[in-house]
DNA sequence: AATGAATGAGCCTTCATTCAT
DNA sequence: TATGAATGAAGGCTCATTCAT
């Protein structure tokens, strides 16, 4: 006997298309710029159904959103085994270089920064934030890491800095390798707590 | 040669109003929010006068984009006279954080990135730049600054790093102090060229 | 011959939840405003269940409208037995502003009054007349009202005249005391027929 | 030299169009079926143009309301001469019929009953009231009518019932002569204070 | 120089209803 | 009996822009 009912799986599959749908549409412009025919016609669904899915056009793509938060804490977090804490940290932000350069991510950024929804108003990035602020108190507690700063100061401090490089990056058309300049550049952040 | 013409001189002051209009609603929306209609209800002009003095809707805040290049090329630059280079460093980010705070500019910083328009594909930071390339030259000509990368390079990472902590000021709703902050990342940010 | 099934029972409560979360939905909104959604929501059952039991949207409301038929057939007109006439229509109208109190009421006059269903157009208050009609015709038949109107027209008369006062305490967003305002206006339409 | 610019004439014009238009719609349906597409369509202007002069689908309708108001107090109300208070009654109400009967008004009168909008919130018969009101304190002054009522309650006892009679006239669609019934009807409703 | 009437494509969203399960 | 996925016409409204005056 199934587990699932037919309807009930083609359901699933409808709203999938219709997050794909929107997801890849942000990869190819701003939010503001994406209507909901956009969506619809590429999910090829009605846009009643739509609706059936989402409240609102902007709750598509705080769906998407959802997805990062999860994958910083559930995958990537785990991969964070290497024996220093510099390491560790590069590893992190590596993830978080490639991550960005999959296409649909820069303008999803954008969008969380910018958006005027309730929704939003809470960092968008405390999932992976979190998971940084654990690899640097481990720092901290191990004594790799020298400083009077807290964890959540250093943490912050190095993703505040690393954002500005993916604005950078999105600004200049992506037009040059974000993980390796992301390495260049992290390598120059950490002087300020980890001299190599 | 005859001066200002009665007519000219009042074109000018329309234009102006037009344009101070704008400057003043950045401080308020977003570029998409701020319609035609509230900028001509607040410069008190007709629509078709918008449209004699500007092409089109963006054409006001490249305006307004224009008039902050030349504030950094000829207000702030002047200023650089520190005995130190890394003085001259935290000073013109000072005046980064001050011209930031300034009602109106995160917005435009915003818009600048954010602009379909051709006109915008430019560096949008490009005037303080250059301010910036400069003092770095002198600290590597001077040897107070000590490295194998460029000034380019240096100023860049400078930059980049600094416009984050203003992307994450605005995204936090300002709930800061910006100058203070800004001191605070910088001599964290030096760490990696000029040592304390 | 077998009692209701339970099958046939529960289908019974279904259609009834249905009906009174319309009828409960009538006292705070206009038939306009009350979508189907809101009735399911509130009875708790799915959309495919409303459209079992109704044809259509302006079918719940019709089954509403046929209840208060019935209610002052079968329960109003028994309750007439004042020795008096004029004690019997004020009573009458007592019910009648009480009736219109009843938080469900008003909205359901109006949405009988406006709806362009077939069904709705015979006189909505048809039931009620007859009860007044009948009240009348005893007090001409026995002499205690005088007058060449028939009883049709007399019960005409006053009907109109107290809808009007409910739409206008409906109007005035029911600002007064509905059945103290109807007794001091049916002592004023009386004066027309059965001066004190 | 003309007085009114072109310009100026074509656009009161044309918001002319747009009201009668929109009035003209009222007399065959109700406001929530009337869309702004039929409005426009009916008087041939775009709906931007439609937007340039009323805010909103309602505001048309408003104005519609003001002319009414208009009427009663600059047209009305002078003819209202005759030797004694009770033709003036009479004829007051021989005046609302016959304008209640003019096409377009007995779904106008509907809609400003029941609009949800905040201009309507005032009594929409304030107009009118206002015309009776001093009638009937005339009577009440000169001693014709002889009450402990005050000349608002009056009024308003006949205005109230006559608008019932109006309802039921369109309730009944216009089936029979309203001019006539409202005088049959206004002789049983003066028998409260002015018996023949 | 200045005005503002006119445009209309296009936006987001609602909602009654159908039908396969 | 009961479900809820899917539909799509239609609605009110916004807004940058053009052009005759």
């Amino acid at each position: 006997m199934p587990e699932k009912g037919k309807r009930q799986l083609q359901a699933e599959q409808t709203k999938d298309r219709l997050f794909y749908a929107a997801d890849a549409l942000l990869a190819e412009k701003d939010y503001e710029d994406i209507t909901i025919r956009d969506i619809i016609s590429k999910a090829d669904v009605s846009i009643g159904t739509f609706y059936h899915y989402f409240k609102t056009k902007l709750d598509v793509f705080y769906e998407t959103y959802r997805v990062a938060d999860h994958y910083f804490a559930e995958v990537v977090a785990p991969e964070l085994t290497q024996p220093t804490v510099r390491e560790q940290i590069l590893t992190f932000f590596d993830y978080y270089a490639h991550y960005s350069c999959d296409q649909t991510q820069p303008r999803l950024i954008y969008l969380l920064y910018n958006a005027r929804n309730p929704h939003f108003n809470r960092d968008p990035h405390s999932g992976m934030s979190r998971v940084l602020i654990a690899v640097v108190q481990r720092g901290l507690d191990s004594g790799q890491i020298r400083s009077t700063d807290t964890a959540e100061q250093i943490a912050s401090f190095l993703m505040v800095a690393s954002r500005g490089l993916v604005y950078n990056w999105v600004t200049m058309d992506r037009s040059y390798d974000l993980p390796n300049m992301m390495r260049w550049y992290l390598e120059r952040l950490l002087m300020a707590y980890l001299p190599a």
